[in-house]
DNA sequence: CATGCTGGGTAAGGATTCCTAACCTGATCT
DNA sequence: AGATCAGGTTAGGAATCCTTACCCAGCATG
């Protein structure tokens, strides 16, 4: 909530480690200890600002969130319609998991499997940001650019499925990820299926 | 791999311990002793029969896997054109997880982190399973009934996406899975995508 | 100046958890 | 009768996450 940058050194140097930590290990396998260890302070000390171990993580990802909202929203800017409106977004969305794979790691991999993930401040500013795709849908079925036919929740669903799904693979195997590439290519699945035919141009 | 139920009881009762206790709570909450308890075994036959926690774990969605593979390749028998096959498969597959939730749950939320997952013999299983999608498109390019112009393996985690995304939303909020009209929307959505025009039947 | 208080940090320990090593026991084979 | 073996248990240990109580520098106040 308040993001001046009032935040004790102790506090950084923790968040900091478990960045670091997290580029070459899975949060499951980082250990309090360790984490402690690396930022050169003790492990009681990593309990006087989070309220454990995952409430770490889920802070962490904020952090990672807000700079993302805001990048977003600037890249949105000026543009018209909502197909090219969505084709930005799903670019900004590949390419933030492109630049920070830590980011795309605790998001695809490590929180879902948390259930009080879904309850926690971290979701909500999740859901800020799939609330803007929604919002470009029904602009898009309001313009007469997109269909109307089905639910709008259920769209974006499905699109960020597809984003996600493409972008897991990748970090997982530890893949390249071309943001101009593959927007591309979901953008040409996304907007006109796969089926044969309305792709002759 | 042997699949003789010659499995011996303690291992049985191990299985149906997690699988119960899976129902309620998520499998990062569930402890060996808990296991061992409800299965009304000692903690350390879980040890003789599964190399760890997680490798019990992976042995139960292996036994799912193994039936779904099943059902899945009997579902498709018959069915003529890469679409007809392609809307069955989602159709399997959203039907799975409405009717296994516990399965649906620990392929969507909990495995997805444990990195050596994806080295392990279930996940084997799964490629399985993707690659008859896999096929399905190949096939559905050379009949010219599905574009030619997106790589196939781009497709299939595309469209992968989509259902889980989908059918993951609703397992985590709990909410109903109806196979067929989540089924219809995504086939609408795979096969047409979002822009407004081809639709107008 | 003494006093108290507050923010940043530490020391020490405890319950739980996952897992292992060694042992037991009844059945089957020879 | 002795050996072997599968199925199971007893007992314990290292590591992990977290808590409680404590330390101390700075600094405002009377």
């Amino acid at each position: 909530m308040a993001e001046a940058k009032a935040w004790p050194p102790g506090r950084i140097k923790i968040a900091d480690a478990l960045r670091v930590l997290l580029e070459t290990k899975d949060f499951g396998a980082i250990t309090t200890s360790e984490i402690a260890k690396s930022a050169g302070v003790t492990e009681a000390l990593i309990y006087k600002y989070f309220k454990g171990k995952r409430d770490l993580l889920y802070q962490l990802l904020s952090e990672y969130l807000e700079h993302y909202d805001v990048q977003v929203e600037r890249d949105l800017k000026g543009i018209k319609g909502a197909l090219n409106k969505l084709r930005k977004l799903i670019w900004s969305h590949i390419n933030v998991y492109a630049t920070d794979r830590v980011f795309a790691k605790i998001l695809l991999l490590d929180v879902r499997s948390f259930s009080d993930y879904y309850t926690s401040e971290t979701y909500k500013l999740v859901r800020k940001y799939t609330e803007i795709l929604l919002e470009i849908i029904q602009e898009g079925i309001k313009n007469q650019e997109i269909r109307d036919d089905i639910p709008p929740v259920f769209l974006r669903q499905a699109i960020l499925g597809s984003i996600e799904n493409v972008c897991l693979t990748r970090v997982v195997f530890d893949q390249k990820i071309s943001p101009d590439d593959l927007t591309e290519k979901l953008c040409e699945f996304v907007f006109k299926g796969i089926e044969h035919g309305a792709s002759k141009n």
